[in-house]
DNA sequence: GTTTTCATGTAACCCGTTACATGATTCA
DNA sequence: TGAATCATGTAACGGGTTACATGAAAAC
């Protein structure tokens, strides 16, 4: 609980794509930008940056090919620098994944959260979809509200723009109202298995 | 076509809206984030001072209410402060809506260009469609080559996440399908009813 | 053998936010 | 008269990009 602030999305993604297996540099970002292609592309210019920070906090930790075994190659030799994650490394992770308060669900987080969603708790992953949905539909209100002020002022492209946003969210409300559907579907089987037990919701 | 660099997202907003009527900055943000709510949100921190780098330009003035004609009240007395387009102003607007480049059709400055689509010619209206349009079938390409990779390493949420993406991708591809062919049915009945004249683009 | 792609990195910069400070106006 | 909201502003900071520099490996 300490002064620890600052995340960002950067460092979740890396630490989540780290865990499936080490890589190095070059493969982290392309990994990062085909499974959040449809959000953001991170560039070269702040990986490197990120990765040598995640370094001096002990999260992850190089793994140079050390060639020859011996004294032979003097240093330099600058080759392919494979990331893996630390004991801390794991633990930061999981702490990252567990917390289900904003962060989670802004537009900014929330696709690294989901797309990391199979090492997540299932009551987070529950309480993050739900965050989520009520941020839409807060949105979806102002936008509802919006496009009545403005069918009345007639600019036709403004109103086609506001109206294909409101779509946009509505469906996306539908999608996550499905995902909670199945979610909670699978949580009440899992419980009515372990059945009798006294409660203990995960943890 | 000297060192005009810069431009962003805000500033074009700002002059657009301005040009539909003089405002102050508190109810400018207030348009703003109704009309872009769907992308993105500006902050006080931000507009203020863009309003100021605007007024430097010279691209808009102030209209401070003088309150009692005379030597009254001192210089104190801060109060709303209108601000409106200048002939300056008016002309650079023009020309941020004329440009259909990159900046026209990428995510960031898409919203706001087509929010002010009726201010624009039909021909740059045709050109950022079509531009945005194959922007985002690119992006296509590249999620439904991830999709077919993701499929086989079956994390089931990272393929709900693209899956999702990919379709909304689609379906904004189907929208600007729909915006095109009225654009080109307008034009061309435009084209058709002045009939033999040589040509004239609009404006 | 040269071009392309892989691979690592840095420095300058930009756009925007957060948090704060201040004051006027409206409304209970 | 005190709270809420309207209204204007600034300083510190942050997270990211662009453009650049460098070099190894692969492809042609």
């Amino acid at each position: 609980m300490a002064g620890k602030k600052g995340a960002g999305v950067l460092e979740l993604a890396v630490l989540g794509l780290l865990h499936e297996a080490p890589m190095h540099g070059y493969e982290l970002r392309k990994r990062l930008n085909t499974l959040l292609g449809m959000f953001r592309a991170f560039s070269y210019g702040s990986l490197y940056p990120c990765l040598k920070q995640l370094l001096a906090k002990g999260l992850i930790m190089e793994d140079r090919p050390e060639e020859g075994t011996a004294a032979l190659a003097l240093q330099s030799r600058r080759s392919k620098i494979v990331y893996k994650l630390t004991a801390e490394g794991k633990e930061r992770l999981q702490e990252l994944l567990t917390e289900a308060g904003p962060a989670a669900w802004e537009d900014e987080g929330f696709g690294v959260r989901f797309a990391f969603f199979s090492h997540t708790r299932a009551d987070v992953r529950l309480r993050i979809l739900e965050g989520r949905r009520s941020r839409l539909e807060e949105r979806m209100e102002r936008l509802r509200a919006a496009l009545a002020r403005t069918r009345e002022r007639v600019d036709q492209y403004t109103l086609e723009l506001q109206n294909h946003g409101l779509e946009s969210v509505e469906r996306e409300v539908r999608w996550l109202n499905e995902l909670i559907g199945r979610e909670r579907a699978e949580q009440e089987l899992a419980s009515r298995t372990s059945d009798d037990k006294p409660r203990e919701m995960d943890r």
